[in-house]
DNA sequence: GGCACTGATGCGCAGATGCGCATACGAACG
DNA sequence: CGTTCGTATGCGCATCTGCGCATCAGTGCC
């Protein structure tokens, strides 16, 4: 297991959460304060406190004060064109289920109990 | 908070894992059974089964019956660029930690007690 | 049909996570 | 100084996850 691997792991988790995701994709746009990200993904202030210390932990977010408030903003930009290519992979993958829920008219949705099989591999 | 978003975390949570990424890196060089991927990764073959089944859950991998085997490839080889970025991102952090720590001849390692202060925003 | 091999599943436990809530801390302003 | 605003932290709970272990299920060979 490569030393490596465990670290990708680590951010991988990090960046596995809705929360914080938008978090991340609120501070593309620019520095922001935590009360202003509060309210732009809709939590709680001390959520989202804990959530940029989380970020923070991982290196994907930095501090600075700012007068009264603390500015937050990214890191490193490249980890956000990840999260883009895992975007569109997304997408592409949905607009593939679309098509075949279009193509497939849902013939029988109740499993065919005459073809009853285990679930072995019919994914 | 944006649909695609909580799928992206889903995807997300799922690679959050040392194994499965490691399992994902050996199905990288080509489809391979559940056991050999079980050697592959230093671990038990349920263990490894059971990653398989969160890793197709996430429609990351596929399963497919080969003779006595059963043979599991990538979905998508665009989610593993992904994953390269972010050991880039990774690599070159590493880097820059590195070269701090060589420039910076750790002059004091015990937290300088004359300068002593709380750890409000000191990272 | 019985046997051996490969893979999947159920179970129980220990550890980690996210959340709301209340509260403490730090900085600016009067 | 005391107050107020903005942020961070501690606590408790419900939930989830990964793992080892034992066991079950499916496939091919004799």
């Amino acid at each position: 297991m490569d030393e490596i691997t465990i670290l990708q792991a680590e951010v991988l988790k990090t960046l596995a959460s809705p929360r914080r995701l938008a978090i991340l994709h609120s501070l593309a746009d620019g520095p922001r304060g935590v009360g202003e990200l509060a309210i732009k993904v809709g939590a709680t202030q001390p959520n989202v406190s804990q959530h940029l210390a989380v970020l923070r932990t991982a290196g994907l977010v930095e501090a600075e004060r700012d007068g009264r408030e603390v500015s937050y903003r990214l890191s490193d930009p490249d980890v956000m064109v990840a999260c883009a290519i895992m975007r569109t992979v997304l997408e592409r993958r949905l607009m593939r289920l679309a098509s075949l829920s279009t193509t497939t008219p849902t013939p029988t949705p109740t499993a065919t109990p005459t073809t009853r099989q285990r679930a072995t591999l019919s994914a």
